[in-house]
RNA sequence: GGCCGCGUACCCAAGUGGCCUAAGGGGACGGAUUGCAAAUCCGUUAUUUCGUGGGUUCAAAUCCCACCGCGGCCUCCA
C-alpha cells in the first residue's frame, strides 16, 4: 500500500497519514452543512475535498468509516455559542420560505410550514442530500443504501443526538472543565484546558477580545475567561429546545460535533476535516470539549482543512452577484462532473477560483476521459466477443464503483501497460503527494492523448480497469449529463419552433441551397440557439449565455 | 494590533535548490475534416522568464530579507 503524505493542520506539517488501527478502518469526521440555506459551491469544495481524501483513501486500500454531520439547530445570526444574541437562523429561514410562498415561489413539493423549524431543517437537509449525491459525495451516496438496509446514520442531525451532548457537557461539569453562569448558561472554562489554542495558534494571551466585533459586553461579564465558549443556552423562548439539567434550551454550536463524533466515531479519531474558518474557534472548542470529556489526550490526530473558494477572483456574496449554488448551476445546464472537478481540481490548501470559463475548461475534459471510456468498453467487448464469453462481463457497470475487472473477461497479462496503466501509477503518486490532484489530472490527460499505437497495443480490459480506478477518486464518469428536471422545461410552442425552422434548413441543405441553410442558421441563433450537423442529423441546444 | 497563506503565460493551474531552455487543461493561431460552421483529431504557443528590489549559493520560480498586491482567522461563515 503506497503511503499518503498529508497537511496536518495541528502540527502544521507534512506526514505520512497512519490509521490509528487499520484493521477497523480508518475514522474520519467531516463538518458538514448547516441547513437552513441551500449549501453554496464553497460549501462544497470543502465537502468535496473531503470526499477526495476519503476516496484516495479507499484507492489505497483502506476501509473508511466517514461520519459528516448535518446541522438542523438553529442558532443564532449574531452569535451562536456566546451570548445567543440576535435572530434564530432557522426563523430567518422561516421567514423567506414564507416569502417564497406568499410570491408563489415556492419549489415544487415544498409544503411546509414557515412557523416549523424541524420542517424547514428537513426541506434544506432533503436538498442537501441531494445536490450531494448529484456531486459523487460519497458518504451521501453511502447514505441512502444505508437507510435502505435500516443501518444506523453516518449522517447525523444533532437534534436527534441531544442526550448524547447532555452526557458530555455533564461530564464536562464533573471533572471541572465547564461551570453554570449567573445567566443560567453553561460555559466551557478554557483555562482549564492547558492546550486551548494549539490548533490555530490563538493561545489565550494572544486571542484579541472581540476583535470580531460581536461581543456582547454583559455576557462576557459573567465569564470566568472571555473566552469561554457556550455549552448549553437555557433559553423557554428558543424555537427548538430540549430539557436538561441547567434547564430547558440548546446546546452550543460546537458541543454538537464533539458528541457525534464520539457517538459514531469513538473518543479519539484518525481525520477531521472542514473549511478554514473552522479552525478557529469550532475545531478548537471541539479539541478542548473531547480531550476533557474523555480523558485522553488527543482527539483527531490529523485535521484536515480547505481553503476557502474565491468567484472570478472575488470572494464570493450575494452583493456582488457572484453567489452560486449548486442547484443554480445544475439548472443552467452544468453537469455535477464538470462542477466536482472545477471544484476539486485545485490543491485543498490554496485559494481555488471558480470561474465560468473554468467550468467549460472542466466539462471538456470529462467529456473527453468519458470518449475515451466508451472506447475502452467497447474494445474490451471485441476482446469478450473474441474470446467467446458471454456472461455478464461487469463492463456495463456504471463507473466510479468497483474498478477490478470482472474474471469472466479476457484479461492480457502478457502485454505491456498501456497509457492508461503507466498513468495510474502516477495519477496514484500525485494524490499520495497531500493529494496534488492537478498533477493527477495532468497524469490522466497525459493517457487519454497517448498515440492511438500505444492504445491499441494496450489490453483494454486492464486499461479499463486503470481509469476506473482513477474515476473512483475523481468521481466524474457516471456524472456527465445535465439534471434531468433541473433546467426549466422548454416552452413546447418554442420547441416546435425551431424544430420546424430546423426541418427547412435540413431541406434547403438536402438541395445544397448553402445560402437559404445559413439564412435559416442565422434565424436560429437570434433565437439563441446552435445548430450542429452530425451524422445523424442536426442537433440543437440553448447557446451558452 | 496578533497569527497565517498566496502572487507562475491571455485564463485556470502544477512545479518548493541542479532532470525547469517551467507539467496539464482552456484560449489563440496553423493544419486535417466539414458546403461553411460546430464537434473531433494533429501541430505551434513562457528561451536569462516565475509580483518588485536586494541577498545566500558553483547553481534559485524554489532558501533569506525588504517592499508592493491579494486572501484567511482572531467568537456568523465551508
Amino acid at each position: 500500500m503506497p503511503e499518503l503524505r498529508l497537511h496536518n493542520t495541528l502540527t502544521r506539517r507534512t506526514e505520512t497519514f497512519a490509521p490509528r488501527d487499520p484493521a477497523h478502518g480508518v475514522t474520519f469526521y467531516s463538518c458538514g452543512p448547516t441547513v437552513y440555506d441551500d449549501a453554496h459551491i464553497g460549501n462544497f469544495r470543502s465537502f468535496l475535498n473531503a470526499d477526495v481524501l476519503r476516496r484516495t483513501l479507499e484507492l489505497l486500500g483502506h476501509r473508511v468509516v466517514h461520519v459528516m454531520n448535518i446541522t438542523d439547530v438553529g442558532h443564532m445570526t449574531d452569535d451562536a455559542n456566546a451570548d445567543g444574541g440576535g435572530e434564530d437562523k432557522m426563523a430567518v429561514a422561516g421567514r423567506r420560505i414564507a416569502e417564497a410562498k406568499k410570491a408563489g415561489k415556492l419549489p415544487a413539493g415544498a409544503e411546509i410550514d414557515p412557523a416549523d423549524p424541524y420542517a424547514i431543517a428537513e426541506f434544506y437537509a432533503g436538498r442537501f442530500l441531494e445536490d450531494a449525491r448529484l456531486l459523487g459525495l460519497k458518504v451521501a451516496l453511502e447514505e441512502q443504501a444505508r437507510a435502505a438496509k435500516g443501518a444506523p446514520t453516518l449522517m447525523p442531525r444533532p437534534t436527534r443526538c441531544i442526550p448524547q451532548m447532555v452526557e458530555m457537557i455533564g461530564s464536562l461539569v464533573a471533572r471541572g472543565h465547564a461551570y453554570q453562569a449567573k445567566d443560567g448558561a453553561v460555559y466551557f472554562d478554557v483555562r482549564s484546558f492547558p492546550a486551548y489554542g494549539r490548533l490555530s495558534g490563538n493561545t489565550l494571551d494572544q486571542l484579541r477580545e472581540g476583535a470580531g466585533e460581536r461581543i456582547d459586553a454583559a455576557n462576557q461579564a459573567v465569564k470566568r475567561h472571555p473566552a469561554d465558549f457556550l455549552l448549553w443556552k437555557p433559553d423557554p423562548r428558543h424555537l427548538m429546545r430540549w430539557p436538561s439539567p441547567w434547564g430547558e434550551g440548546y446546546p452550543g454550536w460546537h458541543i454538537e460535533c464533539s458528541a457525534m463524533a464520539r457517538m459514531l466515531l469513538g473518543d479519539e479519531i484518525d481525520l477531521h476535516s472542514g473549511g478554514e474558518d473552522n479552525i478557529f474557534p469550532h475545531h478548537e472548542c471541539e479539541v478542548a470539549q473531547s480531550c476533557c470529556a474523555t480523558g485522553h489526550p488527543s482527539f483527531a490526530h490529523t485535521w484536515f482543512h480547505t481553503r476557502h473558494l474565491q468567484v472570478e477572483g472575488e470572494k464570493m456574496s450575494k452583493s456582488k452577484g457572484n453567489f452560486f449554488t449548486a442547484r443554480d448551476l445544475f439548472a443552467k445546464g452544468v453537469t455535477p462532473a464538470a462542477l466536482r472537478l472545477e471544484l476539486v481540481r485545485t490543491h485543498y490548501r490554496s485559494n481555488a477560483n471558480f470561474t465560468l470559463q473554468g467550468l467549460q475548461d472542466c466539462q471538456r475534459m470529462v467529456d473527453r476521459w468519458s470518449r475515451a471510456h466508451a472506447q475502452l468498453v467497447a474494445r474490451a467487448r471485441e476482446d469478450r466477443a473474441d474470446s467467446g464469453r458471454a456472461d455478464d462481463d461487469g463492463l456495463s457497470r456504471s463507473p466510479g464503483h468497483a474498478p477490478a475487472p470482472s474474471p469472466a473477461v479476457a484479461v492480457d497479462e502478457s502485454l505491456p501497460p498501456g497509457p492508461f496503466e503507466r498513468a495510474l501509477a502516477a495519477f496514484t503518486d500525485a494524490l499520495c503527494d497531500d493529494l496534488n490532484v492537478a498533477r493527477a489530472v495532468a497524469a490522466l490527460n497525459e493517457a487519454v492523448a497517448a498515440k492511438p499505437a500505444e492504445h491499441e497495443a494496450a489490453c483494454p480490459v486492464r486499461e479499463l480497469g486503470s481509469l476506473l480506478a482513477m474515476d473512483s477518486v475523481l468521481g466524474v464518469l457516471g456524472r456527465n449529463a445535465p439534471v434531468a428536471g433541473a433546467a426549466p422545461a422548454e416552452d413546447p410552442a418554442f420547441v416546435a419552433q425551431v424544430e420546424s425552422l430546423i426541418a427547412t434548413r435540413a431541406a434547403a441543405r438536402a438541395a445544397k441551397d448553402w445560402a437559404a441553410s445559413d439564412r435559416v442558421r442565422d434565424q436560429l441563433a437570434a433565437l439563441g440557439v446552435t445548430v450542429k450537423d452530425g451524422p445523424q442529423g442536426a442537433t440543437w441546444s440553448r447557446a451558452k449565455p
